[in-house]
DNA sequence: CTGAATGCAAAAGCTTTGCAGCCAA
DNA sequence: TTGGCTGCAAAGCTTTTGCATTCAG
């Protein structure tokens, strides 16, 4: 998502309404390059709207992905995540900290159309593994 | 996994047991393309070997995968699957059936070493989305 | 107004854990 | 012999669902 307003606009545009949660949801999640997950999200989301329910959390992530204004992402033993930035891009994984981080651009820079047994490509998704930054500096933690 | 054998012969060799258990997830698993869930690698298994529990089925999993002869998938909207085919390979998934496929090659073609905020990489993991021969010829479905 | 969205609680996966007994090496 | 492995049952975590109530449009 661009922003959180563009984020609601489009909602709005797409006969969904825009109610008070799923304007905290947007502005939660607005810039955030850390892909939280579900849970994270609804901690941050109750400290100010104590009232807020997990199941409007999961719904309302749901709804944003739906239109496009979020993207899942579902990496090995961990919970699913959320990213708001949806231009394509890839991201790095690091094997010691667990750390999800953005690279700027896509992998591979260019995708076949069709693949194998006639796979007809659309898109895709990939995520490298390796030791970020801090962890190779800090080989205590 | 070259081999259900050399996987068992690679634990041994780890210092892990081989027990009957094992042998049959090797087997289970052996040339195996379809990705199964851990309840299907389960059901496999108990046909043959009814007294085994879903709880050694998920130990033993996490066994081979640590040993590296077996790969973890996770996808979006899908319980963890798991693959034999431990030599670098892409997948292809299908967003009409859920398909999950494997293709011969590695994407992308060549990893950086480095990249962003100084991340150093190991390994990359790619998805494929679209739509595979089958689902292209049914419309129905 | 009215149907879509919320919030609660309960249920539903999937997976992990604790532990007593068993067995591969 | 003995520590690793198994099987059972129970717990844990994430996510989904049903439904009465609320509220955005």
């Amino acid at each position: 998502m661009k922003s959180a307003e563009e984020a609601l606009r489009r909602l709005r545009k797409k006969g969904l309404r825009v109610t008070p949660q799923r304007m905290a949801l947007a502005k939660a999640l607005e810039g955030d390059t850390r892909h939280p997950v579900a849970e994270e999200v609804y901690q941050r989301i109750a400290s100010i709207m104590p009232t807020i329910s997990r199941a409007t959390v999961y719904k309302g992530l749901e709804t944003l992905c739906n239109v496009g204004e979020l993207q899942e992402l579902k990496v090995a033993g961990d919970a699913v995540r959320y990213d708001p930035k949806t231009e394509a891009h890839s991201h790095c994984r690091c094997r010691k900290c667990g750390g999800l981080f953005d690279i700027s651009f896509c992998l591979p820079e260019k995708l076949p159309e069709r693949v194998g047994d006639d796979f007809g490509v659309e898109g895709a998704e990939t995520i490298l593994h390796g030791i970020c930054k801090r962890c190779r500096e800090e080989p205590n933690a």
